[in-house]
RNA sequence: GGGGCGGGCCGGGGCGCCGCCGCGGAUCCUCGCAAGAGGCAUACCGUGGAGGAAAGUCCGGGCUCGAAAGGAUGCGACGCCGGCUAACGGCCGGGAAUGUCCUCGGCGACGGAGACAUUACAGACAGCGCAACAGAAAGCGAACCGCCGAUGUCUUCGGGCAACGGUAAGGGUGAAAAGGUGGGGUAAGAGCCCACCGCGUUCGCGGCAACGCGAAUGGCACGGCAAACCUCGUCGCGAGCAAGGCCGAACAGCGGGUGCGCGGUCCGCGCGCGUUUGGAUACGGCUCGCCGUAUCCGGACAAUCCCGCGGGUAGGUCGCUUGAACCGAAGGGUAACCUUCGUGUCAGAUGGAUGGCGCCCGCCGCGCGGCAACGCGAGGUACAGAACCCGGCUUAUAGGCUCGCCCCCUUU
RNA sequence: GGGCUUGUAGAUCAGUUGGAAGAUCGCUGCCUUUGCAAGGCAGAGGCCCUGGGUUCAAAUCCCAGCAAGUCCA
């Protein structure tokens, strides 16, 4: 990272670039389009807002509350480093399933659902 | 030094970069004449940010709403005694019972001293009940075998058989069988008699009490189950912060407003007056946060516009973290705990913050090398995440510290 | 976060003053049929979710735990 990057608000990921309600999340399983790879699965929905959102959510069978806090950090983590790149205006649930919670493994997945959602660079 | 049991305590540390949530400041944006208000605004600054169990939701409270004269019944929980506490099913102290070990006394039943552990530990002469199978008999308590007696009969003179009576010492059944041990006694036996042990009753003494000690006395039944019902005593109204309070769009509903003149010219037009309505300021009034009057600014005069109303949805906000708190010190108490003091310490999310990456160190056991200190290597470093807040209980937990008791080895 | 319910044969469920566990469907074998289905007869299958406790005795009573399900905005 570029030292004219510290604090760069790409790099950022505050409440607002968050989907913030139930019915709002709900939305984007009923109307968005999904796709899935081993270990994750993404829903996309576009809200033609200047910015993305973004939530992440766990299979309900996911272990106890450590593990499940654990996954969606590491990867709301990759998100907040990708996302940058990516093109601005969907709404994007991610899906986790059960799996090694390093950013080494979640983020390789990542990167192909964005690549296959065509959110890839603008 | 090693191991076991029990109690108490801790449960990783440091550095760098990038993030997240709250609070305070600064800056920016929006509204307002202003004071000020608001902002899921910020490449900014400062500051705070999980646990001993935050868990299970098993108990007890605070708090909130609902209900409610009081009492009884019902239902539920609890149950040796005393204390602690806001309260408890928790904790502390004491008592009793049971079990194990050790030791002393006794022929024995058993008793005494000590250590450790366990106990939902009120009541079974208030009631309704229960005990399968086995066994002769299982609860207004019993003769199957056996033992003994006299009678009859048979006899190979040892005894056998029949019916009658006595008997709870022995056998067998059972989870449980009619006080136990030793002796006397007897046809055989039996608290039938005696001593001791156990049990019951009465009295005295000690203790706040549970209970203990001692004496006298009864010859001995008043068996077990209440963690099924039940009785007695004590306590308890129901829900739960997704409780509940406040603000409040949009859509729908209800009520009010639809005027006059001039100009342009036929249009959802402009201006003036008027009507109505919102806001601000000034003055006055009083029941002190509302009303009246005046001035200024703004909206509307309608097709789908303007204003008001109640309901309270979406959403927001309060509840929301300073409290029976924690820590430390002093004092009181055997202790649980209490009292006083202190520039002492305290997170508040709401799809839910406390994280990610990298490096170093610590700790643990294992393997190899070494007399040893130690070095090298591959590993491990748990259980688990606040959600209104406390007091407990229970369950999960790598590893470590410490106190007490017991056992083994080594040394003096 | 909080309230509540349920764990018994492969499946769905019974099982009360505690005394050695049943029903229906399914499964296996035989009979019947040329064969199959239906029908008839016989049979197997159970640590009564787990661990403690009370009791002589526990699926049942008590305590603790685990796993499912359901409701509350």
């Amino acid at each position: 990272m570029k030292d004219d990057e510290r604090g760069a608000p790409q790099f950022r990921f505050r409440k607002r670039e968050r989907i913030r309600t139930r019915r709002e999340i709900g939305a984007v399983f009923d109307k968005g389009v999904r796709w899935s790879v081993k270990g994750m699965r993404i829903h996309v929905l576009p809200n033609n807002g200047p910015v993305s959102r973004a939530v992440f959510v766990t299979v309900r069978k996911y272990g106890n509350a450590v593990a499940r806090n654990r996954a969606r950090r590491v990867v709301s983590e990759c998100w907040r480093l990708a996302k940058g790149s990516l093109k601005a205006g969907y709404d994007a649930v991610f899906v986790i399933y059960p799996g090694p919670d390093e950013a080494s493994v979640r983020s390789p997945q990542m990167n192909e659902l964005v690549r296959r959602a065509g959110l890839g660079a603008s």
